[in-house]
DNA sequence: TTTGAGATTAAAGTTAACTCTAAGTCGAAT
DNA sequence: ATTCGACTTAGAGTTAACTTTAATCTCAAA
């Protein structure tokens, strides 16, 4: 019950330096030091790191993960505030897989669209054609 | 059939800056300009701008679009290289979704914990609590 | 015909999130 | 005793993707 930066690096997938930075950035304010002035992580900061990862890869910024910081820090009075945020960011993650969901009908389109045009060799031929203008999007 | 910067900005939701940004990294590269140099955008270029947010907001890089619009302009020779970037967009739209989806349960759960504890005002109170040592996020 | 919104360019500035460098410290192993 | 790898700090550098500035030009309307 107690890493160096080295492992936690090793555990998380993040550089040291990065994790230096989180700390700079008081994304990880309690980390302890021994008595050679090293950092020894605990398991409480490996778990602060994991909900970091989180919201980080559901698109907040490092601003606002350290707000939520700020806000545990400052004990229940800041409840609501972040039940907001975490409101806020379940509506941010439905709309994003939502978008992705959109965007990946038009990448299978795509994929097929190409799969078609390396088997015969050209891109024009396998193109739907429209009678009038051709409303196409050819590529 | 023919717009000017300022239209295809309200038409995108990007700004002009974005838009001449764009053309300079070589991702709208056949915009014309009339006699007196303004650009006069077509509806093929507006289409390109269409794919060029799918993929954007698929997470590929500038220079990855640039890439795929440099190997149309190539021609039919480049194919596969269209094919298999497509591909692999799907498969990074298909991971990206997945791991939201998780992130979601995560976030979820926060939401539910956190509503109970504005509820009764401490979050101490709703943590779920262990016999032995406490595995619990306190956060 | 003048005025004002909107366009042009090249180049500099901004922001987020790292990423690295330099100069030094510490503890274990040769 | 010294060497090695991992650690420390402050601060500088990098990258992507814009965003703004400055000085100038175009064009439609009053």
């Amino acid at each position: 019950m107690g890493y160096s930066i080295g492992q936690v690096a090793r555990k998380t997938g993040l550089s040291t330096y990065t994790l230096r930075f989180y700390e700079k950035e008081g994304l990880l304010p309690n980390v302890r030091k021994n008595s050679a002035g090293l950092r020894v992580f605990s398991d409480a900061d490996l778990q602060w790191l994991q909900m970091i990862e989180c919201l980080k890869e559901t698109g907040m910024p490092l601003k606002g993960i350290r707000q939520y910081i700020e806000w545990f820090d400052a004990g229940d009075s800041t409840l609501p505030q972040r039940l907001e945020m975490f409101q806020k960011q379940r509506e941010k993650v439905l709309a994003d897989i939502a978008a992705l969901q959109k965007h990946l009908a038009k990448i299978d389109y795509k994929v097929n669209l190409y799969a078609k045009a390396v088997r015969c060799g050209s891109l024009q031929k396998v193109l739907p054609q429209t009678k009038g203008q051709d409303i196409t999007q050819g590529f």
